[in-house]
DNA sequence: GGCATTGTAGACAGATCTGTCTACACGGGC
DNA sequence: GCCCGTGTAGACAGATCTGTCTACAATGCC
């Protein structure tokens, strides 16, 4: 069985340098953070970080996987929680631009700071977007045009993420975003 | 996208280290460029570098102005070349995601990289970003709606940027695009 | 008991990165 | 003649980064 990391009383090692590692590369960008600095702040050997992790790469692969994994968690119960409905996706959007410890998509990020040396990260962020959009779907009213909806919302919320990146506050592009995608589903 | 080239017979060491910084930045990212590489491609001295770029950073500023400089002439010239109204866009957006060099908005790629070391890069992009949505305001039609208007379609194409980044093919991003656009714009 | 697994502590190698420094060359303006 | 701005060539320092290696301890399974 693998990696579960449900409230362990202690976590074991690969969890704690799984769960720095999303922390720092997530703050401060995959290629800023050296991995003597997941290892010091995960309080694990060198060694044994170097056993769960033959390589940084590996550790970015399973980095995103994580992050992956607990975003879209995350996404589809804030979605349910406002409502399941088509009107529920700006308000949950928002509750995460609004995050104090907001720093963009982590999928949108990696592929721009490595896709020059990991090509395959092109591909993992495709296949979030793709669960993205999928989970989007869902919670619009059945339709012909239903799956280039959601393609067309997801590709604003997009636009919104990068825009509430650097902008002072998210509010400006939550509210654009809002406007087009009350102009989407009124067609 | 295609570069100036202001067929200087030679261009000083300072220009030959822009540009070259320049491509190097933009291909393969700021972090992954080492300055001792761009000394190297550009054939210059490295006091020589030292002395019109006391720093990376200094160098990286000196990038984000003339990608910006550079960009911006682009885009309107572009804009203008296909017909200069609402319909012009979309083409235009599509003239440079198709760009076999593409690798996304320097800009975006920047904040994602550096915003963490580098605070003024987050209103370097806000700042490039609101060019370009008064260059799309100036191709919209007068009306009331017509700033809210630019904004929305901006942060679209900046939606349509980072799929085009990670996607095969820029076809299905510029696709989506479109469609925002044209719900957008029959209001 | 015997042994594999998983863990800790930390030295070390080799590469790479930013930035400094010395020594020298050339041309134009005073 | 003389200085000064701009250029070249490349050694060097100091930090940091990835990855390897030795030596040792606790635990659980057969």
């Amino acid at each position: 069985m693998t990696s579960d990391s449900q409230t362990t009383d202690t976590p074991s090692a690969r969890d704690r340098i799984l769960r720095t590692a999303h922390d720092l590369f997530y703050r401060d960008g995959v290629r800023a953070t050296g991995v003597d600095r997941v290892i010091a702040e995960s309080g694990v050997a060198k060694l044994t970080f170097y056993r769960h992790f033959p390589s940084k790469n590996d550790l970015i692969r399973a980095y995103l996987d994580y992050r992956h994994q607990r975003w879209m968690r995350w996404f589809e119960e804030a979605l349910a929680r406002h409502g399941g409905g088509p009107d529920a996706i700006v308000p949950a959007v928002g509750e995460w631009l609004r995050d104090p410890g907001y720093r963009g998509c982590a999928f949108i990020n990696s592929v721009g700071e490595l896709a020059g040396s990991m090509p395959e990260v092109a591909s993992i962020a495709q296949a979030h977007k793709a669960a993205v959009t999928t989970a989007i779907t869902a919670v619009l009213p059945a339709s012909r045009q239903r799956a280039k909806l959601a393609q067309a919302i997801a590709l604003s919320i997009d636009g919104a993420i990068v825009r509430a990146q650097f902008d002072a506050t998210p509010d400006a592009a939550l509210d654009v975003l809002k406007r087009i995608v009350k102009s989407l589903l009124r067609e």
